[in-house]
DNA sequence: TTTATTATGTTAGCATTTGAACATTTTGCC
DNA sequence: GGCAAAATGTTCAAATGCTAACATAATAAA
């Protein structure tokens, strides 16, 4: 790596001011043309750029906004991510990705870390952790130092800021009547994530759905499965002392092994047993059979987000803002692992 | 959000210099301790922190790394950056990730964008239009004016900068060995990249198994297909026109596919066709039955690219530096989707 | 001579660090 | 007690790379 140009050592060759160079390569019209021409070939050839670091600390704005999630191994949140990059570079911002595993101090450390000036606005989805101990300081904290926070789908209304949101309470609702629907009456919702906010929602709509349809509600076939229990012990046992004909995953792996589980104990899919899961990954439709689910868009979602975070960067706003909650609006995939609705419906 | 609080702003309230207040938040001791004590408990109050780009400019350091993948979509590319994530974060550094969409044009002015001073360092794993070109003058001048580069999975040898890959050619010779083992005499490769180093590789390393097994050649179930050509109509001709009794995938989606499309067509799997996919997709235990892959340790990669590049960050190295290659070693997952090794083995 | 016009330079500012310089106080010694 | 030397506390100035407002100089036209 040679020295870096600059605009000082373009100056010292011609014997000009900083000024004039300056000037030159944004061809000024106060310049002369012969002058702006040697300089601009001399800079073309000596492939200058403006470093960008100087230019972040006069204009304060780094044209970099952070994302926070709690996982990437994940194919929502890879999605996402995924929208979030592509409307941030169509609009010339970077990213900077953190993944917060789940983890509070992780958050907080990030959070501080982006609250330098590195960073324009922040995304966020919140970790488990942060959601389950309602510890919102370091979010308030940016809001106030460092630029707008646009919090997507794992939100709190505890904090006022923009929020992109899937409309859970109600595709779980949707989800739940399709399946009573196709003639299931055992509804079972099996979930490895607790104290997130979505998951109560999710589990409100399926309640919901049960009492509009005047399905008793069994709450042993409510699977919350805490950290530090065994996934698949904890679904054998359902599915042995339980009645079950259906299950409702509300994350991807949730789903994928529950079917498996049921499957290996002898339950035929959709028909002993009928399958939905949240979130539409790619792989659902290579198993065997193809799994039902709830396309939650989470491209379109970071995409939403990126979109809004942006433009409150861009065109900031006062003391008094109102802040908008946008919801994604939510499809359910029909696939193999649900019977047809019944004639009766 | 409300006014950054500065040096400047705290020295105003107590009537000092700047520099007393720098030195007085890092504790000097040319700084009373009277002076200390209140502006640090003041900027500790008021939530003081330095502002990173001004320290940037002087260090010539963000203590950032970008990354610039062909896509994200892809669990291959999903795990190395998580790999990536969790180096970077540990030793402190910031991670700017861009995706190239396998475009070369991307990659050029996204390759500019960070050549500005915005990053320490870069972690790239070339887009297919870039190895089909043989286009690396960007690569280059980022290397001249900006810092080093770490080439990870799909590299170049034109370019001289350390490398992190895995050893395609072996686990091709690997992969189809086990085949030849299991009994399979007529293995079809497909892969829907062309012009792409690692998939030559990967096809030499096939062809040489074959040639040490004495297994003649058949061109027609060598598969690349090609942009433009669909993907189902090429599988489904080759399976109805030639002899294949297995399949090696070169990416995740060409072995799923490939299996779905051999299954409607009535072969039984894994004793009409076997299948081999390269990457080790968490969903791969999923389906039916289970695929056996080779496992490149996507997440290990990333750590190691992460790494490399930072060590060299931060112990920059003279203009004749010997850079290295480092070869990841990958494993063989056996599951469902491959015969048992024939006894005569 | 005055007034434009054209080309270039000066300065301040963005936030921070750091070594040198300065001023003040304390200490030591005769 | 007086004075130099040492210690202490604080400020200055330069540096990072760049821009924008303002200033100056020289030339040409009125």
């Amino acid at each position: 790596m040679k020295q870096r140009t600059t605009l000082k050592q373009i100056a010292k060759i011609f014997n000009v001011s900083i000024a004039t160079v300056s000037k030159a390569l944004k061809d000024s019209h106060e310049i002369s043309i012969a002058t702006k021409l040697k300089i601009q070939e001399y800079a073309k050839q000596h492939n200058y750029r403006p470093n960008s670091i100087a230019l972040s600390l006069l204009n304060k704005k780094t044209k970099t906004i952070g994302v926070i999630m709690p996982s990437i191994l994940n194919p929502f949140f890879v999605k996402t991510f995924s929208g979030v990059e592509q409307i941030a570079n169509d609009k010339g911002y970077n990213v900077i990705t953190i993944v917060s595993h789940g983890k509070l101090e992780k958050e907080i450390t990030s959070i501080n870390m982006l609250e330098n000036g590195i960073i324009d606005g922040l995304l966020i989805s919140l970790s488990e952790e942060t959601e389950a101990k309602q510890h919102f300081k370091h979010l308030e904290e940016f809001i106030d130092n460092a630029g707008p926070i646009v919090m997507f789908d794992r939100v709190s209304d505890s904090i006022n800021t923009d929020k992109v949101i899937v409309d859970d309470f109600n595709c779980a609702y949707k989800a739940t009547e399709h399946l009573i629907k196709t003639g299931c009456k055992h509804i079972s919702v099996v979930s490895t994530l607790d104290n997130v906010g979505i998951i109560k929602l999710r589990i409100d709509g399926y309640l919901k759905a049960l009492e509009d349809y005047k399905i008793p509600v069994n709450k042993k076939i409510i699977n919350v499965i805490k950290p530090g229990y065994d996934f698949e012990t904890e679904i054998k046992t359902m599915l042995d002392y339980q009645k079950v004909d259906a299950i409702i995953g509300l994350e991807e792996f949730s789903a994928v092994e529950s079917m498996i589980i049921a499957q290996d104990r002898g339950y035929t899919i959709p028909n002993a047993i009928s399958i939905i899961s949240f979130t539409n990954s790619d792989f659902f439709k290579y198993t065997k059979p193809s799994i039902t689910c709830i396309n939650q868009h989470s491209v379109f979602m970071g995409k939403t987000a990126a979109e809004i975070l942006i433009s409150r960067i861009e065109q900031p706003t006062d003391t008094n803002t109102i802040f908008q909650t946008k919801t994604i609006k939510t499809t359910l995939v029909e696939r193999n692992s649900t019977k047809q609705i019944a004639n009766n419906y």
